[in-house]
DNA sequence: CCGATTTTGTGAAGACCTTCACATGCGCGT
DNA sequence: ACGCGCATGTGAAGGTCTTCACAAAATCGG
């Protein structure tokens, strides 16, 4: 979304200060949710940077690589709290540690992948979140077809098992890669089993208490975003719109259509 | 969240005034950027509605049903210069249309996707999109074990016949569903076919020209946001979060890890 | 040891978005 | 016909995010 886009952003969010506890630096108290959302893509530019063995970097050649402005990466950093060098610029290893731990990748959360379908495997087999801090750790399906499958490593389990799942694997974020008619029943398991963090790709409005966080994504409306800007700049003339999905997995193609099998 | 924010926005949007071209209703001038992010999640609503032959609708219940709050339904649609009847509501298809048109809908658009490998196929499958507007109307790999292949009743083009595919089907969207390293290139190839509206799920920063339109969904940052708010609620006690991701693909079942075989 | 150069960190201004609160209209019942 | 109640549409207030512009700080060369 445009940015925000985009955009994006969906569910509630409580903005609650948290005094340190114990080994956290001293921080700032709230950071924007504008910078939490940049945070990740800044993460990833820094991994880049780091395997090429560059020490240090400018927030004008970080903006660059994340495609935001300069004054946009030098705010976000220093809401955490993070200190570059003046006249130098940002360690690249201290600030891929200091972003790791804002977003409590320090140590990696368990995601559990409901719905293994098209969607459900390419999310498993994606290679780009074990070392990002999320670490796949459980498959579960409906279909009796897909259960005892072994996707990436992970044999599929059926849904039955959701609520053991949860507590056995110490799951802390839930992905819901179902049908749309099978999304607000395995919301509402996984909230029972104490998930208060849902990534949802089913097109439906998931229904939460207030203290549960709700993600969506919804690839048919990223296509009709575009379709609009493209509408807009085409009064009269011919246009046309390139769409890219980030597809970081590593292996096999892109698969999307979701299909949940309850 | 946080809203997407933001977050999600992502490219840069030229707000250019357009004067009614004949057929158009007087409109306003400039449609918010967040408006048009929500005008989707309304159609679909609206679209659920019109199958429960339900004739009129009110903001308050159209916003239950979106995840938004009355207030916010309300100024969105009086952007559209669509008008509800007071102490009535609105009418559900008159305001399916109005929205369709204001998204460039009424006459659906073409879309390409590139990597076909299981996020490929999952987006390849997406029954959400048909009735929506947009139109899937081309498919294409590098590697040659997929040409030929057929999905969802399209056959598997080699990339190399990108540019032709383009002008043949006068393809209005492409979509990037290849791995990382061949993003770029790929895109660079719809910008040159012509292509001005770009949906990214490779995990990079694509370079595009400013009059080129680029969205970008990355699942692993969508993960590490969750894990962010997760983390601070999570201070002390233990935290868990649940991720939904729309799969509203009929049929199979999630797919995600996108491949991409230049 | 000092000045030139570079790049951060941040106050202030401005744009954008959300939320509130209520006047304006519209339909329905009597 | 008429007024009662309901729901829209919108000005204004309040927040959040972005952008600007510059002072502060650090390195390097002479």
């Amino acid at each position: 979304m445009t940015a925000r886009p985009s955009d994006d952003v969906s569910a509630a969010g409580d903005p609650l200060d948290v005094p340190s506890t114990g080994l956290g630096a001293a921080r700032s108290a709230h950071v924007p949710d504008a910078t939490v959302a940049r945070l990740p893509v800044y993460l990833r530019a820094l991994l880049q940077l780091a395997d090429a063995k560059v020490a240090t970097v400018s927030s004008e050649d970080l903006a660059l690589a994340s495609g935001v402005n300069s004054a946009k990466v030098r705010k976000d950093l220093s809401q955490l709290g993070s200190y570059g060098t003046r006249g130098v610029g940002y360690d690249v290893n201290n600030l891929l540690h200091e972003i790791s731990r804002e977003l409590g990748l320090t140590q990696p959360r368990a995601v559990a992948i409901v719905g293994i379908g098209n969607l459900g495997h390419a999310l498993a087999g994606y290679g780009g979140f074990a070392p990002r801090g999320v670490r796949i750790a459980a498959l579960l399906d409906a279909d009796a077809h897909r259960i005892g499958e072994t996707v990436n490593g992970l044999v599929v389990q059926p849904v039955s098992a959701l609520e053991e799942v949860v507590a056995g694997c110490d799951i802390t974020i839930g992905v819901i890669a179902t049908p749309a008619l099978a999304a607000q029943q395995i919301c509402d398991r996984f909230v029972g089993a104490g998930v208060r963090s849902i990534l949802n790709f089913a097109p439906v409005t998931l229904t939460v208490p207030d203290d549960v966080d709700v993600r969506k994504v919804d690839l048919s409306v990223e296509l009709q975003i575009l379709s609009f800007h493209d509408q807009q700049r085409s009064r009269g003339r011919r246009a046309s719109a390139v769409l890219a999905v980030d597809p970081s997995v590593d292996g096999s193609g892109p698969d999307l259509p979701v299909e949940l099998t309850s």
